[in-house]
RNA sequence: GGUGGCGUAGUUCAGUUGGUUAGAAUGCCGGCCUGUCACGCCGGAGGUCGCGAGUUCGAGUCUCGUCGUCACCGCCA
C-alpha cells in the first residue's frame, strides 16, 4: 500500500476502543498518526492497540527519561493528598506510578475512580525516585503519570492479593483465579512448567517418543476405583478414565516404539489426601530391551537433571535399599533418609524379665531420639498419647532416659536393672543425653508405628529439612500381597510385574516370598514414583494370573488384547511412572500437591470454584439412557 | 466408612465458670495530608455467632443432630 489507505467505503474506529495517545493507532502500511474519530475511506484499515511497552518488572535506572506504557493490576493506592502513589502489578513485578501536580487533567480525573485490582494502562515518563525502595527490583525508578486508562474495573476482592494474604484456604480456592495472581502461588506453577520442560528436554535427548494415549478407555476392576463415562452411542456401556496408561504403553513396546514417555493426566476415584487428588499428573515411561538397572540409571539421570535445571542442586548417586531393609529399619516402604533414628529389633534382648507386656509380644522395637533425655513427663505423656491414637493404634510407649552421669531412668525400672538398660543403649546406639523409645506388639504393626513415631520426633526436632534432598531407590519389592478380605493374593505393583528369576520356583511353594523386579523412587519420605520390569513371556503371565485368582476366561476378558499382542513378538521391556505433582510440591518445599495444581479439588473431591460435580439435566440423562437413584 | 480440629464483621481472629448493647486488626466508605512504599491522622458503616433441635430464667459459650472445611485411618494394583 503506502500513503493513506483509501477505498470507497467509510470506516470509523469503533467507540469501544479508547485512544489516549494518537501514536497508538497503527495503520497497516501507513506511518501517519491519526487523532480520535478519524474517518477512514477503507474497509481494510487495521489498527493495533499497544497495551504496553514494558512489563511492570523490567524498568531500571537505565530507562530514565523513557516514555513508557505499562498495563497491569492496581496493587495499592497511597493517597497523600496533593500526591498519589499507585503500585502497578503484573506477573513480572511491581512498578510505582506517581500522580502529582504535573500530571495531566485526565489523570486526576480518573484517579478517584481507581480501586484495588483495577486493570489499568498507564503512560508516563521514567524518573528517578527521591526515596528509593531497596526491596523491589524497580525500586530506583517510578513513572510520572501523563495518561491513565481503566481497561477493566474490579469489585473489591475478598482477600488481599499479596504474599502474606489475609485469605484462608477456603476462600482462596473459591476465588482461585485471584489466588493465582499472588506471586507465591504463581511461582509454584512456574516451577511446575520449568520442571515439565526439563522432563521433555531430557527424555527427548534420550530418543524417547512422546505419545498420547486414550483418556477414554476400558474399566478394569483391579486396583483403584475407576471414574466412568457413559457412552451415548453404545447404550448402557461405559468408558473408564485411565488410572495409568499402563497397558497402552506396553502395547507401544510391542509396536516397537522402543522408548516412550508422556506427561499424562491419570484418574482414581478414591478418597483424597494432601498428596492425593482424583486427577493427577504422571511422567509415564516405558523402555524396550532393558533390565531393571537400565531403567534406574535412566531415571536417576532424569531426576538429577531436574534437580540441576530447576533448583540448581547437585544430588549424589541414589542408594539402593531392599524393601525388607526399609521395613525393618525405617518401618516404611518410603523411608525418609535425611536423618538416622533407625528402628532396632530388641525382641530377644528384653524378653525374660517377667515384664508381661514384653514377654507376650511378638516383636519389640526401639528407636533412639538423640538429645531427648531431657524430655519432661508432659512431653513423654504427649508422645504416648500420640502413639495411642487410633491412627497409630499402639498400646503404649516405654522410655529409657540415658542420663548425663551414665545412669538410666526408665518407665520399666521395676523389671530391668541398669545393666539391662545399658545393653539396650548399646543396641540402639544411645549415648548420654539420648532417649530410647520402645514399642511392643505384632511385628508388622509395630514397625509401622515406630516408623511413624520416628517421623513425628524428627519433625519435632526439626530434622525434616525441606531444603535438603535425599533420594533413594527402594528395590526388591514382594511380588504379591496377601489380602485378608478377599482371601487371595494381590499384585503389589500390578499383574504384569515380573518376578525375580531366582524366585520363580517359589511361585509354586511360597508365593508370598517371591520378590519382584519392581522399584520405587523415594525422596525425603515421599513416594515419587515406581515401576517394574514387565512379564513378556505368556507362560509366566498365565502363571501370574493364576496366582492372582483369575480364571483363564477372566484374564482374557480383561487383558486379552494385551495378551494377544504379546503373541506377536513382545520385546523385553520395563517402565516407570513418576507422580509429577508430588515431585513439584517436593521441589517447592510444600506439603500439599494442591499448591502446585492450578485448579485443584478439595478434600471431598469438589471444585469449590465452579461447584462441581453437579447433577445433569433430565435431557442429558435420557440421552444416555441413565436413571439416577433417588438418594434423598 | 471411621477419628479428630475448625466454623463469630468482606477477611483473619479474640470472646472468661452460660449473664448488660458480641470485640480487635485489616479491608471498605467519607474527610485531612507533597515522598509514600504494611504511608499517617480523624470519622463512619458493616454480624441470622454455619444450620436445626434441646437443656436453661438466660446460649456465641453446654448437649444432640446436620452441613461445610481441613488433617489423618480405612481405601489408593
Amino acid at each position: 500500500m503506502g500513503g493513506d489507505p483509501i477505498t470507497t467505503s467509510i470506516l470509523r474506529i469503533p467507540n469501544s476502543v479508547k485512544f489516549y495517545r494518537d501514536n497508538l493507532i497503527i495503520i497497516k502500511g501507513c506511518k501517519k498518526k491519526f487523532p480520535k474519530y478519524t474517518y477512514f475511506r477503507s474497509l481494510i484499515v487495521t489498527y493495533k492497540i499497544m497495551y504496553r511497552t514494558h512489563t511492570c518488572g523490567e524498568l531500571r535506572i537505565e530507562n530514565l527519561g523513557n516514555e513508557v506504557t505499562l498495563s497491569g493490576w492496581v496493587q495499592r493506592i497511597r493517597d497523600l493528598g496533593a500526591m498519589t502513589f499507585i503500585d502497578l502489578r503484573d506477573r513480572y513485578g511491581i512498578t510505582q506510578l506517581v500522580v502529582d501536580g504535573d500530571s495531566g487533567g485526565t489523570v486526576t480525573e480518573i484517579l478517584p475512580e481507581l480501586g484495588r485490582e483495577y486493570v489499568i494502562q498507564a503512560v508516563g515518563k521514567v524518573r528517578e525516585r527521591s526515596n528509593k525502595n531497596k526491596n523491589i527490583p524497580t525500586g530506583d525508578i517510578e513513572i510520572a503519570l501523563k495518561e491513565i486508562v481503566i481497561l477493566s474495573p474490579s469489585i473489591v476482592p475478598p482477600f488481599t492479593i499479596q504474599d502474606d494474604t489475609d485469605g484462608g484456604d477456603d476462600i482462596r480456592m473459591k476465588f482461585r483465579y485471584l489466588d493465582l495472581r499472588r506471586d507465591a502461588v504463581r511461582k509454584n506453577m512456574e516451577l511446575r512448567a520449568k520442571m515439565a520442560h526439563a522432563v521433555r528436554c531430557y527424555l527427548n535427548s534420550k530418543d524417547f517418543i512422546e505419545t498420547e494415549t486414550p483418556v477414554l478407555m476400558k474399566s478394569t476392576p483391579e486396583g483403584a476405583r475407576d471414574f466412568v463415562v457413559p457412552s451415548r452411542m453404545n447404550e448402557g456401556q461405559f468408558y473408564a478414565l485411565p488410572q495409568s496408561p499402563q497397558q497402552f504403553k506396553q502395547l507401544l513396546m510391542v509396536a516397537g516404539f522402543d522408548r516412550y514417555y508422556q506427561i499424562v493426566k491419570c484418574f482414581r476415584d478414591e478418597d483424597l489426601r494432601a498428596d492425593r487428588q482424583p486427577e493427577f499428573t504422571q511422567i509415564d515411561c516405558e523402555m524396550s530391551f532393558v533390565e531393571q538397572e537400565d531403567v534406574l540409571e535412566m531415571f536417576e539421570g532424569l531426576t538429577k537433571y531436574m534437580f540441576k535445571e530447576s533448583l540448581d542442586i547437585e544430588v549424589g548417586d541414589f542408594p539402593r535399599m531392599p524393601y525388607s531393609e526399609a521395613m525393618e529399619k525405617y518401618g516404611s516402604d518410603k523411608p525418609d533418609t535425611r536423618f538416622g533414628m533407625l528402628i532396632n529389633d530388641i525382641t530377644e534382648t528384653v524378653k525374660g524379665n517377667n515384664f508381661v507386656v514384653f514377654d507376650s509380644a511378638g516383636y519389640i522395637g526401639a528407636i533412639c531420639a538423640k538429645g531427648c533425655a531431657g524430655y519432661t513427663r508432659k512431653q513423654l505423656d504427649s508422645l504416648t498419647n500420640w502413639v495411642k491414637r487410633p491412627q497409630i493404634g499402639a498400646k503404649g510407649l516405654v522410655y529409657v532416659k540415658c542420663n548425663e552421669d551414665g545412669s538410666f531412668k526408665s518407665s520399666v525400672d521395676k523389671f530391668y536393672p541398669q545393666d539391662d538398660l545399658k545393653r539396650w543403649a548399646g543396641i540402639t546406639g544411645a549415648a548420654a543425653g539420648d532417649l530410647i523409645l520402645v514399642m511392643s506388639g505384632k511385628k508388622g504393626h509395630m514397625l509401622t508405628a515406630l516408623g511413624e513415631l520416628r517421623l513425628e520426633i524428627a519433625k519435632q526436632l526439626g530434622l525434616r529439612d525441606k531444603k535438603s534432598f535425599k533420594p533413594l531407590w527402594v528395590v526388591d519389592f514382594p511380588l504379591l500381597e496377601w489380602d485378608e478380605d478377599s482371601q487371595r493374593f494381590h499384585a503389589m505393583h500390578h499383574p504384569f510385574t515380573s518376578p525375580k528369576k531366582e524366585d520363580i520356583p517359589l511361585m509354586d511353594t511360597e508365593p508370598g516370598k517371591v520378590r519382584a523386579n519392581a522399584y520405587d523412587l523415594v525422596i525425603n519420605g515421599v513416594e515419587i514414583g515406581g515401576g517394574s520390569v514387565r512379564i513378556f513371556d505368556s507362560g509366566l503371565q498365565a502363571k501370574m494370573f493364576k496366582l492372582l485368582g483369575f480364571t483363564k476366561e477372566g484374564a482374557d476378558a480383561q487383558f486379552g488384547f494385551l495378551m494377544n499382542a504379546f503373541k506377536y513378538g513382545a520385546p523385553p521391556h520395563a517402565g516407570i511412572a513418576f507422580g509429577f505433582d508430588r515431585l513439584v510440591s517436593l521441589f517447592a518445599g510444600l506439603d500439599s500437591i494442591r499448591d502446585v495444581i492450578a485448579f485443584p479439588k478439595n478434600n471431598s473431591g469438589r471444585d469449590v470454584m465452579n461447584d462441581s460435580p453437579a447433577p445433569i439435566s433430565q435431557e442429558q440423562l435420557d440421552e444416555l439412557n441413565l436413571i439416577v437413584k433417588d438418594i434423598s
